[in-house]
Parts: C-alpha cells; structure tokens; sequence
RNA sequence: GGCGUGGUAGCCAAGUGGUAAGGCGGGAGUCUGCAAAACUCUUACUCACCGGUUCGAAUCCGGUCCACGCCUCCA
C-alpha cells in the first residue's frame, strides 16, 4: 500500500519514496529550552509521533533526529535572569520536556542532539560556506549569509525576495548586514551574552540559530534526507535558510519531503507565548485531563488544519476515550465459544484496509478513525445479538491494538478498576432489594453507589460497576 | 503592502469533477421495574457569496467578502 504526503516544496500529494528502501530518515524541529513547552508546541511533536507511527506501520525502519535549542537569545537571556549557567538552565527545560513527551506517549526519537553538543560541526559548516562564497563577515565581526548568492532563495517558502523589501524591518543591531534578509551563522561575541561563547575562527561567539539543524540533521541523516517536519511558522524564514545552508554547502537537494503543521488557536488565535494565550500540560492536568485525552484532542484534527483548542473539546475527549474503554471491557467479557467467522474477518480486515488507507493518505485521520468507529458499531451490534464468539472477540481486541500501534490512544489492555468490599458489598444488597421489587430501596443504594464514584448498570449477565473516571 | 492557508449541518470534521463519511449534540424507537449502556431509524435538495467551464461542480476557472498565519523569536 503506498503512503502519500503533502510535500510543502511543491504544494502537492505527493508518493512518498525514501532514499533506503525500507527506511525513513526523519528531521523534526525540537523545542527551544527556555521554558516549558504549551500545547500549542505538542501539536506538532504529537503530529510527528503520529508521522514517524505510520512510516512505521507501513513497514519503515524510522531514523528520527530532534533537535534541542539549548542556546540563542531567550535561553541566555532567562538564564542570566535565573542566575544559573547555560547548562544548569537548559538542564531543567530539557528534562520537562522529555518528561511532557512521556506523558503524551509520544515515541522517543533515535536522535536528540543539542546544539551546544555540535559547535565544532556546525563551525565546520560555516567555513564550507565561507570557502564556497556564501558567507562573509560583517564589521561587527559576525558571519552572515548572502541570500544574493543563493539565487534559490524562497523557493520553499514561495517568497520572491525582490518584493520583500518594503514590509522588513530592519533590527538597529543588525546594521551590519549587506541586505536585510541575510541572516547570521556565527554571532560575534557581546557583553550580553555574559560567559556563553565558543572559540572559533572569527573569534568568540556563538552560532547563529538556523545553522544547527544544517549541521545536525547532516550528521545524523546525511547531506540529503527524508523527511523534514516542523510548525507552519518555521517554514519561513528557518526552513528556507537551512535549505541555503544545506544546498549552497553540499551541492545536492537538502530535504525530499517536506511537512508542516498548522497551528493550534485559542479563539481563532494562535497559541503562543508571546499572546500569553497558552496552556501547558501542568495546567491541562490540573484540570484533571489524562495524557491520552490530551493526546487524542491534538491528534484528532488533519495536521494541516488549524486546530482551535477548547476545553469543551476536552471534555468530549474524555467522553469518547471512556467510551473506548467500556467496548473494550465489554468485549473482554465475552464468553460464547466458536470459532472466527469468515464474516468476522472480513468485518475486521475492511476496517483495518479503510484505517491504512486513510492514515496512509497523507495522515487523514478523520477518515482513519472512522474506521474504529465503524468497527465498534459493528462489534456492538453483534455482542447485542450474542452472535460473537470469546475468538472473534479477541480478534476485536487485536485488531483495535493494531490501530494504536499508530494512534496511541486507546489502551486496550487497561485494566478494569478494582471494585472495593464496600462497593462490593452495597451492589450485592441492590440486587437482593431488586430481587425481592423493593425498587425503591434498589435505586437508593444505586444513587448511593453513584456518589461513592460508581455507575451500576444491569446487564443480560447481571449488574456490572464502572467506576467514574 | 507582499505571500500563504482556509470558509461544508447546532458544534467538530472528511470528501478535491459523478450526485454530501464519521463523531458530538438533538428527535423517535427497541431493550429495561426504572435507569444506564448498547442497538435501530432520524437530523445539510446543500458545501461563504457572485459569475463561468462542463452532460454533471462542494470539488475546476475568474471575481467578491470574511477569518487566520508568515514576512520579527516562534511548533
């Protein structure tokens, strides 16, 4: 079956083929660790999780690099603020993170690389680009690169630069510059940036931001590569400098595909730190939202599509995932024995089709999830009639296990809540005062029950506790 | 100002030329002592608006309006 992606260089669906047969290699753009990360951030780590699942379901053994910004501006800034080093600061950031992507049950990357990890690769890099005329060093002592030489330039972003002058402004520190748009790949050292500096050819100083993910993603992936992720708003200007980078030191494509994420909005807002319109996974769980539903929320929309964050929707997501729980208990307590029906594979193996299909198509997972929904009808109405057997029930079972291989969501196998004496107990008197039509008292204890945290429901089989989340 | 993305039912949301998936919510029913759960049926003659192309358009083309994003650190 073959996987589709929408390829932001061209605009276009397009067939995804890997360099390596069999093998993805994949660039995500990680977090700047200056602070904790909001969930705006996690739309786009879950929307990778979800990308690198799939390239997975499909088959590909996945390479995927993520990069941590452990030094630019905000970091030595809020450092220098904390009166901790460098180190000492990004240390805290880059443990909550790693933390938050636990919680989110998002896969671990193969490659994590810090910046200040790779300066001698990314010095490297600049005297490439100084050596082959695509860099020069300004008065200030810094090192830019001539978007002028780069005749390419804006070719992801499908930006002419001859019709940008009029709307960029010009930073009064940046005087230096031979045009405006030229950006830096080694910052000469300020007082500013206190006792964070590296040695280097042209003096003390540090690396510009977009030079990193030329120098890393070379490293770990090689001088052409996969897949390059990111959030809408990296597209321009950091992917396009990094491909100016990358293509004007290498000579040869820098990226085949290329995937962005739309941006998650508060009120028809984007989320982000500098509207102060942002929530973090603290504050989400405050609230008493679980990592699956927070999870299931940022996942549930298209990638490409703006996701406007409610915490409505939250609730929602609650709902559906409990829901998910109780079909899954439900099936585990079939009994009736019998082997699978040709019926019953051909219901489960349409489904599992129609998810491929659909998570396969550029990540629509609209369509893929309503291929869960269409098997938990189907499976519903055939445990009403009691036509299942213990067999297809597991098969069920399975096959809801196969598609959170790549939703990673549903926890199939969660265990049902250990009922307590008490409860117990008190359930076994509702059925006695049932028994005997004393519905009245019956329903006391039911209410009872409901108060103490449990739902009791009457089944065919008998009365059943749910404990409420 | 330049560039880009999008506007589908009460809400969320697929569908990109062949006659509107799915979820939530609402309505009616089956089951039940009653509930709950589950199931069944039902809920857009219509896809922001106006023109055009076509046998046929939510889907293609032109225009208009609206919203958001990027052009400055940003997932």
């Amino acid at each position: 079956m073959p996987l589709y992606f929408f390829n932001t260089m061209n605009r276009s669906r397009e067939e995804f083929r890997p360099l390596k047969e069999n093998e993805a290699g994949m660039y995500t753009c990680g977090p700047t660790v200056y602070n904790f990360a909001h969930i705006g951030n996690f739309r786009a780590y879950i929307f990778e999780d979800l990308l690198r699942r799939t390239l997975k379901y499909f088959g590909y053994k996945v390479i995927q690099v993520m990069n941590l910004t452990d030094v630019d501006d905000k970091t030595i800034r809020d450092s220098q603020k904390a009166g901790i080093s460098l180190n000492e600061y990004t240390a805290k950031y880059k443990k909550a993170f790693f933390e938050d992507l636990a919680f989110l049950n998002v896969e671990p990357a193969e490659h994590y690389p810090a910046a200040t990890d790779h300066i001698p690769e990314m010095i490297k890099l600049i005297q490439m680009l100084q050596e082959k005329g695509f860099a020069y060093k300004a008065e200030d002592g810094s090192i830019y690169y001539s978007i002028a030489k780069f005749p390419e330039y804006g070719k992801l972003a499908k930006i002419d630069m001859e019709n940008q002058k009029s709307g960029v402004r010009v930073k009064t520190d940046e005087y230096a510059k031979d045009a405006v748009a030229d950006f830096a790949l080694w910052k000469a050292w300020d007082e500013k940036d206190g006792d964070v500096a590296w040695e280097s050819p042209w003096g003390k100083g540090r690396p510009g931001w977009h030079i990193e993910c030329s120098a890393m993603s070379m490293k770990y992936l090689g001088n052409t590569f996969d897949i390059h992720t990111g959030g809408i708003d990296n597209m321009f200007p950091h992917h396009e400098d990094e491909i100016a980078q990358s293509e004007a030191a290498n000579g040869c494509r820098y990226v085949n595909y290329w995937l962005h994420c739309a941006h998650l909005i508060v009120n028809g807002e984007k989320m982000s730190k500098s509207l102060g319109n942002f929530f973090t996974l603290k504050d989400l769980k405050e609230k008493n939202f679980t990592g699956p539903e927070i999870r299931w929320i940022l996942l549930s929309a298209h990638y490409r599509k703006k996701l406007n964050f409610t915490f409505e929707d939250c609730e929602k997501a609650k709902a559906l995932l409990k829901k998910f729980a109780d079909f899954f208990l439900r099936l585990k307590t079939v009994e009736k024995a019998g082997k699978i029906s040709d019926k019953m594979s051909e219901i489960v193996k349409s489904a599992q089709n129609s998810f491929k299909d659909a998570i396969g198509d550029d990540l629509n997972i609209s369509e893929a999830v309503a291929a869960l929904f269409g098997l938990e009808r189907e499976a519903n109405k055939l445990m009403d009639s009691g036509e299942i057997t213990k067999e297809e029930a597991s098969l069920i079972l399975e096959q809801f296990k196969d598609f959170d291989k790549v939703l990673g969501v549903l926890n199939v196998d969660g265990q049902e809540e250990k009922i307590p004496e008490e409860i117990e107990e008190l359930a076994g008197r509702r059925q006695a005062a049932r028994k005997s039509k004393n519905f009245a008292e019956a329903d006391a204890i039911r209410d009872e029950l409901k108060r103490k945290g449990w739902v009791l429901e009457d089944t065919a089989k008998g009365p059943r506790l749910k404990k409420i989340s």
